[in-house]
RNA sequence: GGAGAGAUGGCAGAGUGGUUGAAUGCGGCGGUCUUGAAAACCGUUGACCGUUCGCGCGGUCCGGGGGUUCGAAUCCCUCUCUCUCCGCCA
């Protein structure tokens, strides 16, 4: 959520960037700040208003103890008035403030400067390519073929069981998966990140903290009952541990990593997308978290980057960056990157991790602030990014390293999963 | 699931209708003292909104929401959470 104290400063630059994001916000903003003046000449008024009642309050104490009844009687008919009065004022200002808080959650992050236009996925910039593109030998399988081979994920089961994108894993599959979960996290905590186990359930602020809500609320599971929410991603519970709190700046970056189950509805995809692993309703992640001073938050998004790509280095992946397009980023984000790998039987780049700065969006949201070093409370800034998000890496690591021996696990893995080949 | 108790400032802990944003202690910050430090002493110490160029001024906030009252941390309703006991249970 942008701050209303900046939109009313800078309305035309906000409306212009927001362009970018393909997002015409004139009209939105018009309606914006008309509800922020109403509740503002509304608040003046009440507070004029209670200043005067408090005031006639003490002083009906005072009149009762001094044994004034008469005057006492008078000042309390007066304030009733007033009561009345300020009732209706706050009635104003409510209404006001839920309109302004209505457009505030509607309008979506100002895009960095650096996001270049475009419309759709294809006009994403890549930035930066690394490894070579697997040449594989005639008769190679796409991973939904090899799994069946190996026999070491099950997707028909899965279908039984629970439905389309909830498969099975299964022995050498379900200790690659073991594997990998464990070697992301090893990897972050030797690069500084704190481990956390989240919660897989969060409640409806936590969903509004980190903007999944209300904008993406059918993408979440939804447990009426308790009125809970499956987590897309491990960002949910994490970066929702600082709702409300004032952090101090030195013990800025925070930086968490937690390994979670993700829940995504993913209502509307279909085809290829949804082939195999690309695309699960429930899949595992390796998340990072970082919080940072305004100040240093895109020197932070340039180490995660490094971070992340050194992972994927480590798998031996042949990947991409690219810089998602004003048309692609998602709704909080300013500045998002997304790592895509080769996988070289389906011969396309799937996405295994999208790292992003929110700068003071979430923040803002959620009340995440911190003292700065004059002693002064700002919203601080949230980034995360994918590291990394399995499905796609297994899809990868299988179809890429597939020999007519079996598929060969990249040598940083094997002390993780005890095996060098799955045949 | 049943019965009961509770939720107050960074923490601990008073406060049951009238200058209570809130005693007191600890912690934090500033100062005195000291070569330095500790101790001691003095002072200071919340967030948010509005208003102001600024000093400041006004308002709101004692788990969340609603109500009673001229006036509520204090009374009532409701929700959430915590604790104790019983039941169930990985």
């Amino acid at each position: 959520m942008l701050q209303i104290k900046y939109i009313r400063d800078n309305k035309q630059e906000v409306v212009d960037r927001l362009k970018i994001k393909n997002f015409d916000a004139a009209q939105l903003i018009d309606d914006l700040l008309n509800a922020d003046e109403i509740r503002r000449s509304a608040q003046k008024q009440l507070d004029d208003t209670l200043a005067v009642s408090k005031q006639l309050s003490k002083e009906i104490g005072q009149f009762f103890k001094t044994g004034q009844k008469d005057k006492a009687e008078e000042a309390r008919n007066k304030s009733t008035e007033l009561k009345a009065k300020a009732k209706d004022l706050e009635q104003q200002m409510s209404e006001a403030e839920k309109d302004v808080e209505k457009i505030l959650l509607e309008i979506p992050n100002l895009p960095h400067p650096s996001v270049p236009t475009g419309k759709a996925d294809t006009d994403n910039e890549i930035t930066y390519e690394e490894g070579e593109l697997p040449n594989l030998v005639d008769g190679k399988l796409p991973h939904w073929e090899l799994t069946d081979k190996y026999q070491i994920i099950d997707f028909d089961l899965g279908s039984k069981v629970s439905g389309a994108g909830f498969p099975f894993y299964r022995g050498k599959g379900a200790r690659l998966q073991r594997a990998l979960i464990n070697f992301f996290l090893d990897e972050a905590i030797n690069n500084g990140y704190l481990e956390y186990q989240p919660p897989l359930m969060v409640n409806e602020a936590s969903g509004y903290g980190t903007g999944q809500l209300p904008d993406k609320e059918g993408q979440m599971y939804h447990a009426t009952e308790d009125n809970l929410y499956l987590i897309p991603t491990a960002e949910v519970p994490i970066t929702n541990i600082y709702r409300n709190t004032i952090q101090k700046e030195e013990d800025f970056p925070i930086k968490n990593v937690a390994y979670s189950n993700c829940f995504r509805r993913e209502a509307g995809s279909y085809g290829k997308d949804v082939r195999g692993l690309n695309r699960l309703h429930q899949f595992d992640k390796v998340e990072i978290v970082q919080i940072q001073s305004p100040e240093k938050s895109y020197d932070t998004l340039e180490e995660m980057k490094d971070y992340i790509a050194n992972l994927l280095r480590k798998l031996e992946l042949p990947f991409r960056i690219l810089r998602l397009c004003g048309g692609d980023i998602s709704f909080a984000s300013a500045l998002t990157f997304d790592f895509e790998v080769y996988s070289a039987a389906q011969e396309r780049w799937l996405e295994v991790s999208s790292v992003s700065n929110f700068e003071s969006f979430q923040a803002n949201r959620m009340m995440l602030r911190y003292r700065d070093k004059d002693g002064k409370t700002q919203l601080a800034h949230t980034l995360n990014g994918s590291a990394l998000a399995l499905p796609r890496i297994v899809a990868a690591l299988l179809e890429n390293n597939q020999t007519a021996e079996g598929i060969k696990i990249p040598k940083a893995l094997i002390p993780y999963t005890g095996f060098d080949i799955i045949n």
